[in-house]
This record gives C-alpha cells, sequence and structure tokens, in this order.
DNA sequence: CTTCTGCATTGATGCAGATCAAGGAGCGCC
DNA sequence: GGCGCTCCTTGATCTGCATCAATGCAGAAG
C-alpha cells in the first residue's frame, strides 16, 4: 500500500508520507523503524517556500523545526546596523532547529525553491523525549556542525580571501557529492552577496577572487556554478 | 562515608569522588543521580596538567573525554603553515569531547594549572548508550557550543578590532559569573598572543585595542585581568 | 524593439589592521 | 646585582581587502 506510492507517485514527498521521502536516509529521520516513520507522518506538515521566502526570523519564538527536502536555504545572523553573517547554506538532509531554546537564534530565508518538512516545537519535544536513539542522531548532527563551524572559524579568523573562496568551492562539490550529485561543476545557487557574508568579504572580494582564479585556469565560471579546472591546486591551496 | 570526605576533606576533587566534585552541578554530570555517580566514579581519571602541558593533539586517536574541573584550556586548530586559530578557552564544568570522531578536531593545552576528569572513550561510548538523560545533557552541551561558535562566527566575519575586544571581554565576565565569581575584574590567564589567536588579530593589534580602551577610560589593565570601568559603553558597542 | 531593474564585474582609491622593528618590564637564576 | 628570557607595548610602514564609483549584462516589463 505504502509502496504503491512511495514507487509509483512522482511527488513521492507530498503524497507518500515519510517511508518515501527521498532525503530520509541522509536527515536525521534515518534513525526510525518504519512504525515510527507512520507515527511521524501524522505530525510532519510539508511545507514550501519561494525563493527568498523566509523560514523563520532570528529572536522569533521558534514555532517549528525543519527537515529541507529539496533546494537550499541560507541561515544567517545581522546587527542592528545591518552587517550580516551567513552561518550556513542549508541543503536537502539537513536539520534545521538544533541551535535555539525558545527563540530561533539566526534568521532563515529560502535561497531558491524550497520544500521544507516542519515539526511543532511541541510534538518535536516528545518525539525526542520519547526516542532516545532519535536524540543520538540528532547529537551527532549536532557534533557535526559544531566541526563544521569550527572550520568555518578558522577560515574567518586566519585564512586569505583566496583560500576562504577555493574552501568553501571544495566544501560545496564535497556536499552535493554525498547528497548524490558527484561533479566538477559546482552549482551555487545564492548569489555573490551571500558568498561574500558567508565567507566574512565583500562583494567585490569574491568577485574578483573568481575571475583571479578563472585566468588562473583553476576554475570556469558557468552558468549558476563553478566548474573546477584544477582540483589539484585547489586542494593544495585549501590543505596549507 | 563519602559525606566524610565530602565535607571534611580539603581537596574534594582528588579523594571524595563525583559526589563532592565542585563542577558537578555545572557539568555534564548534573544530569546523573547519586548511583550513577558512584558507578561514574569508579570510571573516572582525575589528572592535573602543568601550564602549557598538553591534553591532547588534532588528529590524534581520541583516546579520551575530559571534565574540566579546574584551570583554563585552551582549544585550538592548527594549519601547516602554523597559523592558528583558538576556537575556544575551556572553564571548569566545561566537557571535551563532543566534537571528534575517532580523532580529536582540534588541540588543547592547558593555560594555566589544570585538573581534569578523564574518560576512556570505551567507558564514555557505553555510558552515554546506557543513560538517555546524560546523552540529553550532552546534547544541550553541543547546541549551546554550536550557539556560541554561531556568535563567533559573527565577530570573526563583521566586526571590527575594537568591537572583537570588547565582545571577548564581556564574555569572559559572563562566563566567571555563571562560575560563582562576577566581578567587573576579569581575570585573563591567557596570554595576549592566545586573545589575538581567538579574536582572529594579531598580538600587536590586541595590545593596541586595550590601551585604547585603558585610554577612553573603559577599562583598566591589571595583572593577568582587565577591570571593566564603563560596562554601558562596551555592553553598547557589543550590541550594535 | 527599448527601458528598467537587479546582479556581477572592473577600476581607482582609502584605511584598518598586518608586518616589521625597537624598546620596556617583570622575573627567575646564577 | 646582572643576565637572559618571555611577554607586552609602542612606533613606522606596508598591504590586502574594503570602499567608492562606474560600467556591463541578462531577464522582465512595456
Amino acid at each position: 500500500m505504502d509502496c504503491q506510492q512511495a514507487a509509483c507517485g512522482n511527488d513521492s514527498r507530498r503524497d507518500s508520507g515519510c517511508l518515501a521521502c527521498k532525503v530520509r536516509l541522509a536527515s536525521v529521520c534515518a534513525s526510525l523503524s518504519v512504525e515510527e516513520l507512520e507515527e511521524l507522518n501524522a505530525l510532519s506538515h510539508h511545507t514550501a517556500f519561494d525563493a527568498k521566502e523566509t523560514l523563520f526570523v532570528q529572536d522569533h519564538p521558534a514555532h517549528s523545526v525543519y527537515n529541507i527536502v529539496e533546494g537550499m536555504v541560507r541561515l544567517y545572523k545581522l546587527l542592528p546596523d545591518g552587517r550580516r553573517q551567513i552561518i550556513g547554506f542549508a541543503l536537502p538532509g539537513d536539520f534545521l532547529g538544533l541551535a535555539m531554546r525558545d527563540a530561533f537564534g539566526f534568521s532563515a530565508d529560502a535561497v531558491d525553491s524550497v520544500s521544507a518538512c516542519a515539526f511543532s516545537r511541541s510534538a518535536y519535544a516528545s518525539l525526542v523525549n520519547a526516542k532516545p536513539h532519535l536524540l543520538r542522531r540528532l547529537h551527532e548532527f549536532a557534533t557535526h556542525e559544531l566541526t563544521l563551524a569550527q572550520e568555518q572559524m578558522m577560515l574567518l579568523g586566519r585564512r586569505s580571501a583566496e583560500e576562504r573562496v577555493i574552501c568553501f568551492l571544495l566544501t560545496m562539490r564535497d556536499r552535493w557529492a554525498k547528497l548524490g550529485k558527484p561533479s566538477v561543476t559546482v552549482p551555487l545557487p545564492m548569489s555573490r552577496q551571500d558568498i561574500a557574508d558567508f565567507l566574512g568579504l565583500t562583494i567585490e572580494t569574491v568577485s574578483r577572487t573568481l575571475t583571479k582564479l578563472t585566468k588562473d585556469k583553476t576554475i570556469l565560471i558557468v552558468p549558476d556554478g563553478v566548474r573546477l579546472l584544477n582540483t589539484d591546486h585547489m586542494e593544495l591551496v585549501a590543505a596549507a
């Protein structure tokens, strides 16, 4: 029965429930059994967001947590004077809702069209309480995020503009690869401004650095992305 | 019996076990019952480190996890060419061992004399498996660390040198306050170089910024620390 | 087709913080 | 006391990236 929907439906996310969810194995839900997934199904709300639409805003009451199913979300913090730091880009399988107490610790909005699976905070809380293996999975996600954050501190505190851009491109390539899209052409749906705000640079510096890498024949700029021409050199720069 | 040691011993850490541990309530161990603490006691090794001594090294096999009982530990990552980013300073109550898989993700060494409570990885792993409330507590610690890391990204990516120093001083003040030592005099046992490597600056810039703040009558430099003279102004700078 | 609008690129100039280079200042040790 | 050592401060200069300012360019609207 589930199989019908899962195997035959085109839009497997919307209609077939968690069991057929295409990011299930990459997400926190991979820790759950078939019976638990059916339980989960009743609690989840699928939501679609257009590009630039807001998922949630920093310091607002944290009503929901989200699993990203499709698309890209930018996560960022703002200072009162408008300076912005993007703290990460969420891809399918990523979970939003680790680093918050009663209010969201950062803002999130859709880079492109995003489909997400939302849970109310209360449903989420009771799920976590009832299922230690889910908690364990969430903890793995949290420590992984923490490791990434520490890498990013190294990048922001000590690396040059060129190193930052190269590390960013390699990281994005690896993230797409883990999602089953390995390619030397790295999709970059976000704007130059987003990249700049993620890397602690200005848009001009990002642009100049990409042109320099193009002139070096290290990369090739393509529509909505970059093709990596000399990954050996890039890995070398990223390591050192 | 435990009470005797706990109440009467001067060196309560070494002899009286976990129940008498002075950082228990601030540490991950606060989630454990009295019986569990006795169990824990058998698994823990108290260790002392002199200033500058190494607790563990990045990329080495992760043999142990640690609760810091006393003193300060610097946590840092190095690039092959020697550039260093300090990713945090651990104080009593802090747990070291969240962000690692089989190898340590960063290096750690003692800033001053440190006393720590160590557990083997295997003991730690089985403990976590057996006790969901401990896992929950660890997860809280992890998400808190993640929030701090995100704040630090904002600081490193978008704040000026003066803002970085001021945020740092206020954060250290608040951390000491939480440990029951609230004071306008903030102890800074780490070197200027450590502060610089934490804030993504050079030692000269840290020094100059501190002298500027002194001339402003915002702070007063005292031996091994700083007295905050104008916290209102500092809070204002930190917020904006 | 033209104009508009929102990025992205490119160039000229400026400046915050890095780098280079001397001194202090505290402190243990002979 | 004097010497060496480490850490900190201060000054002079340099530079990588920011800032300021056009210009390009592609898709949307008219």
